[in-house]
DNA sequence: GCCTGCAATACCCTCGAGGTATCAGGGAGC
DNA sequence: GCTCCCTGATACCTCGAGGGTATTGCAGGC
């Protein structure tokens, strides 16, 4: 009747490997075990997931489909779990996660303000989980910095910040008032390429065939700025994470033709809470306040 | 180690009757396996759902988290199932639901001639199911009215209508040029109040002390206007949908100080598929040529 | 033609979900 | 105050499903 979680967490690790042996291996039970809950998931669904030839394994549109599907609701298992445990450890606690550079306590206190009694903490995130955080319910709203993989999140928009080219101090663009994004072209970036896809469409250690993404991505800011202070390569950040971490040996010089960083808020959609509607007004009005955004 | 979405159901079964008897023959099981299983849930969870006192059986705070976090992933678990089904029926469908008074047509016929292999159907819901059928999977994208519950949906906004008051043709107020909420004060509304709050909070039938909402409520509108002929009382909808039900006994007046219905569409959040992203833009682009729409 | 790699099959054991019968405790009624 | 009844919990049984090991079947590669 109901689909079984563990069936699809079987058939998510067979799917990602597209081969039994391994996935058994990697889920630490035995390789006969997992032919026969794949088999058993396939009669439940009555549909075939897989293409097994001998030699290969593959998936079926069905399986693909199923792929799609079954990461986003184990994941939401996942914060199932962690929710009740919050809810019953007791301690009623609203969660806010937001990346360096991002001035939440304002926000934050003034929900503290309206709800004397309840615990409202702040999780510091990074460029990689600031949505997963969200999704697994380890916090209850976030600060996110665009682009982000929007699915199951409900977005708010709430400001935007110009984005600038970290520098090494020494740096032969550095003391620039201004530079094109194209000035970096043959810079190595210390950073995803996704997170600035402006600089993807023009590096020249992307175009060259068979290149390949530079290894060495650093998550956390100050590893990013002690990489960029040692030399090793550029990161393109919003201003306002730069001017939080101001350090005497590296510089930043304003990017002039790539739009601003975009900040907003993002909560699970599938959610209704109070508190999250609350503050997210909250901090919507806060911003506001200051330089009004538009609201769709 | 993964939650067990039987036992999910179970809960939410008990948690709704707060009665372990009741729910137990509504699942269709014995009584005892059901507290037992409550019993499993709870050290699964290590946390306690239910506060048994004799005599009466209540939620605790985490209890209240897991319901408000079941029902969602079980509707998601359903939804999965739709769609791995209709992926292995290998009819690669593409499924859009609407409510009469839409126009779908040139979107749909848009979408079917950029992709000619395609399947592209069409469901008609009505305003009660018009997220269901989104949420449970029985359709990839719905054109919806707001106001609609948001949780687990992605919205896009396509364009406003504005909303008549539905009278009999022999109706007092019937032949007026515009009337305003207020004068319906005194009618019986054939629908559900939320769909028009306006009404709600000026309905003397409602705020009469124990006034409830009135029972005979109609849900497709092919019903309401019947009713609204037979004189049972009036309706408030949005234009397109009363233009496009013409009859000679029923009559509509625009009503002045009410807002217009929204019009929006609605997908899956979890999901990201290229076609509905696609249907989206071409939905979107096809209101702009007529009534250009602001983008978020 | 033999070896190797990979999934499936055969067969066993254990545990957990389901069932029935019964108990325990608190309210309500007399 | 005693009894009855309502409601959930306990006790105990059965059976099916999930997990394990041993082995087979089949296709490529050397």
């Amino acid at each position: 009747m109901d689909v079984d979680l563990r069936k699809l967490r079987y058939f998510v690790a067979v799917a990602e490997r597209l081969h039994f042996g391994r996935a058994a291996e990697a889920l630490h039970i035995a390789q006969p075990v997992l032919s026969r809950q794949i088999r058993a998931l396939e009669e439940e669904l009555k549909a075939q997931l897989f293409v097994r030839t001998k030699r290969a394994t593959e998936l079926t549109p069905a399986g693909e489909q199923l792929l799609a599907d079954a990461r986003p609701l184990l994941a939401s298992a996942e914060a199932l779990r962690r929710r009740v445990a919050r809810a019953a450890r007791g301690t009623d606690a609203f969660i806010v996660g937001f990346m360096p550079g991002l001035i939440v306590t304002p926000a934050v206190r003034a929900l503290r303000e309206r709800h004397p009694g309840l615990t409202v903490e702040v999780v510091r995130t990074t460029w990689d989980d600031q949505v997963e955080v969200v999704r697994d319910g380890r916090v209850d709203i976030g600060y996110v910095r665009l682009p982000v993989d929007q699915r199951g999140l409900r977005i708010r928009p709430l400001l935007t910040e110009p984005r600038v080219a970290v520098l090494p101090a020494d740096h032969r663009l550095a003391g620039k008032d201004v530079i094109d994004i194209a000035d970096l072209a043959d810079e190595r970036l210390l950073q995803d390429p996704d997170a600035v896809p402006e600089w993807r469409d023009i590096a020249t250690e992307l175009r060259r065939p068979g290149g390949r993404r530079p290894e060495p991505i650093f998550h956390a800011v100050e590893e990013k700025l002690e990489h960029v202070a040692a030399g090793h390569g550029v990161v393109v950040l919003p201003l306002s994470v730069v001017s939080f971490y101001t350090r005497p040996d590296v510089t930043y010089v304003p990017i002039a033709d790539i739009p601003p960083n975009q900040v907003c808020l993002a909560w699970d959609s599938t959610r209704r809470s109070p508190l999250i509607a609350e503050f997210a007004t909250i901090a919507a009005d806060l911003q506001g306040d200051t330089a009004p955004s538009p609201e769709p």
